[in-house]
DNA sequence: GCGTCCAGGTCTACC
DNA sequence: GGTAGACCTGGACGC
């Protein structure tokens, strides 16, 4: 193995943040346990496949890479620095949430655990298509949906693992391949068309991950792609570091009824009214209260 | 074994 | 702007 480690941002919880939702058990992702490691197949510029693992030093004062094979060149580990920092989104800067939230008496827990900070896909490409395959169904179809699109599409590592595909792979495949082999169903149609406008320059997606307009703006633009409904563009503000929309879907809404229900039926706008306080954090508020048993009991997936 | 329901929703047509 | 109906798949559930 090549290792070589980067250094970590502030309040930077390695676990916290592959724990933060389910990404960390979607491929080409996967948690190795003892030592606890997050595995990945990195698609590097050259077109080559490689596959990494990350883990938390014991200090914490930054993070160790270990790469198959022998260590990779000064600009390739370079490459790979910059693409574990954007899935580990080093950048969000939570200090402004755990100043607010440190003061509230329920959830001051937040800022202790140092929680909040999301696992991100390679590209922000994978996080749309993630999402589209995380509607209307059940997480092990998200899981299956997600392997074949990999094992189909993806470009293979060393180790025979591979790379969540480029939008031009996905762009060239037919809407009944999609439908039928990858098991997509009617989330074919919207995952092609989304992958061949990224392919075709037409929709520049990983623009999204530096832009700096108001969330409202960025959130329809996310509406705008076919397949991206309400909670899935709330879910992917979140992935983006925008907590100004809830993302609510049904595991969430059944989630704070039995939290917060107290056995009466919950709307929508109940959910919205009792975490509007929290004005622009509020879309990580209900999405770390909701979660909070996950960082006193086993990761659920 | 078979039918029904619905899950980490979205789109379109229609009012 | 609000809402019914259609849409793929597969696991859970009742019979």
């Amino acid at each position: 193995l090549g290792t070589f480690t980067i250094p970590t941002p502030a309040g930077f919880h390695f676990r916290n943040t592959v724990y933060s939702h389910g990404w960390c058990g979607l491929a080409p992702f996967s948690v190795i346990d003892a030592p606890f490691r997050l595995g990945r197949t990195i698609a590097l510029r050259d077109g080559r496949a490689l596959e990494c693992s990350m883990s938390g030093m014991d200090d914490e004062s930054g993070l160790l890479i270990a790469c198959a094979g022998r260590l990779p060149a000064k600009a390739t580990r370079e490459e790979i620095a910059a693409v574990v920092r954007s899935m580990l989104h080093f950048e969000c800067d939570l200090a402004p949430f755990y100043r607010m939230i440190g003061k509230h008496r329920g959830h001051a827990w937040m800022a202790r655990r140092r929680a909040g900070r999301f696992l991100r896909g390679a590209t922000f490409f994978e996080d749309v298509v993630k999402t589209i395959l995380t509607t209307n169904c059940s997480w092990s179809l998200t899981e299956s949906m997600n392997t074949q699109l990999v094992g189909c599409f993806g470009v293979e590592s060393d180790l025979g693992t591979r790379t969540f595909p480029a939008p031009a792979s996905i762009a060239e495949a037919g809407e009944a391949f999609l439908r039928t082999r990858v098991k997509l169903g009617y989330r074919a149609p919207y995952v092609l068309e989304f992958a061949r406008r990224c392919a075709c320059g037409d929709l520049d997606v990983e623009a999204f991950r530096s832009a700096t307009a108001p969330a409202t703006e960025i959130y329809r633009a996310l509406r705008s792609i076919k397949g991206v409904g309400d909670y899935a563009a709330g879910n992917l503000l979140r992935l983006l570091g925008r907590f100004d929309y809830l993302g609510l879907d049904s595991w969430c809404r059944s989630k704070y009824t039995e939290l917060h229900g107290n056995g009466a039926t919950v709307t929508d706008r109940d959910i919205e009214r009792h975490y509007a306080p929290f004005e622009s954090w509020k879309g990580l508020v209900m999405w770390l209260d909701l979660t909070r048993y996950w960082y006193t009991e086993k990761f659920p997936l």
